[in-house]
DNA sequence: CCTTGGTGTAAGCACCTGCTTACATACCGT
DNA sequence: ACGGTATGTAAGCAGGTGCTTACACCAAGG
């Protein structure tokens, strides 16, 4: 090893300030989490970008793939993290109104799932990015489907779905008008009317 | 088969040699919004490269810049070119149902309106291309307001749209199933019944 | 003390992007 | 024929991307 590289950089010392970044790398990767989910909703996967994330985690972008590998398992892992709680902590008969309430109030609160604001800022990525939002979507189609009687089932709960997403694409993500600035409650009931029809309406053409 | 149509273009009177390039500058420029159509079409406005749209119509590439400036320009014109065709040529009552198979049966020709496709592949994209693709759902909404006689009829017909723009999404961009392989007639019958129930709704909530 | 290994960082690499420039070539009026 | 110009091309630029490497630090453990 040359002697050179004993040349001091003299950078201060990360931990100098009040001592207030102790080295600890859960922390860190909890930090590095939380940057990427925020990123993620506000402008989807691709216009995130790993020196966003890790500006915004106040940490070095080395670290996030130390801890993550690549910007897709990072991906892989904030949607694994969020995406599912809703879907277990919510009975079926109440997913389409609490998912639609999830995305009509959207400040709420810095713990609020975004994961289906991730998948509808996402969509138009690179076709991995594709699959793994594909996984959360069949889950929540599955728990609609079984809310529609009908042999038919699957394809209304996959319109159902179709719907709360096309809602929150047109309101959270193009900002349209008057939808975007609509009151959440009228939403829900004119959503919730014609979904009543969709899932009990008559299972053939007859 | 994009080969096909690269060479169907016949503007310039003198046919000789077959595998020659005509000096032609609308013949060329033509070439490029046809590609650029399909590409923007196929992979969204971000994902879909201006070397890859030049390849595509067999030019090189700084004659896309030479003939529309930059490639939000070249967006613009293919935007403008197929969008509004439809949305003239449909009678508002049946504009969902037309849009509808226009997404549902996809491959259904070359000249076939792509418009909505593009809209839904390339929402994530900057905020300029998001205000050009609000453009164009404003003038269907605009039409499927008309639909709805009660008074919040804007609001109803935004969510008309939201949902056709979430079935497209679902089926041709995301590739869910069953959706993606159900069969057009079914998909607009379910639609277009749980839709009438939306426009033709209780007007306000009593 | 001093080694050792986990934690943090700056700098750089290879590639891709939209876009530009300098140059070659074919067409057309004279 | 010929020169000017419209048309086409190859090469390159500046900036951004995901990702890697070489190195500095800090806290334990001998």
């Amino acid at each position: 090893m040359p002697e050179a590289t004993r040349r001091a950089v003299e950078v201060a010392p990360c931990g100098s300030t009040a001592g207030e970044h102790r080295r600890d790398a859960q922390g860190t990767r909890r930090l590095l989490l939380d940057a990427a989910s925020q990123l993620f909703a506000e402008r989807g996967y691709e216009r995130a970008t790993v020196r966003d994330i890790a500006s915004r985690a106040g940490v070095n972008q080395a670290l996030l793939f130390r801890y993550f590998g690549s910007k897709k398992a990072l991906f892989g892992e904030v949607m694994a993290r969020g995406g599912h709680e809703q879907l277990r902590a919510t009975p079926p008969e109440r997913l389409f109104e609490v998912a639609l309430r999830g995305m009509l109030d959207e400040g709420g609160g810095p713990g609020a799932d975004r994961s289906l604001e991730v998948c509808l800022r996402s969509i138009g990525g690179s076709d991995e990015i594709g699959e793994a939002l594909r996984g959360l979507g069949d889950e929540y189609a599955d728990v609609l489907a079984t809310l529609a009687r009908a042999e038919d089932g699957a394809l209304r709960g996959d319109l159902a779905l179709s719907w709360l997403l096309g809602i929150g694409l047109m309101r959270v993500v193009v900002g349209k008008e008057p939808l975007a600035s609509a009151d959440p409650d009228t939403v829900c009931r004119l959503a919730g009317e014609a979904l009543a029809a969709l899932l009990e309406g008559a299972p053939k053409a007859e």
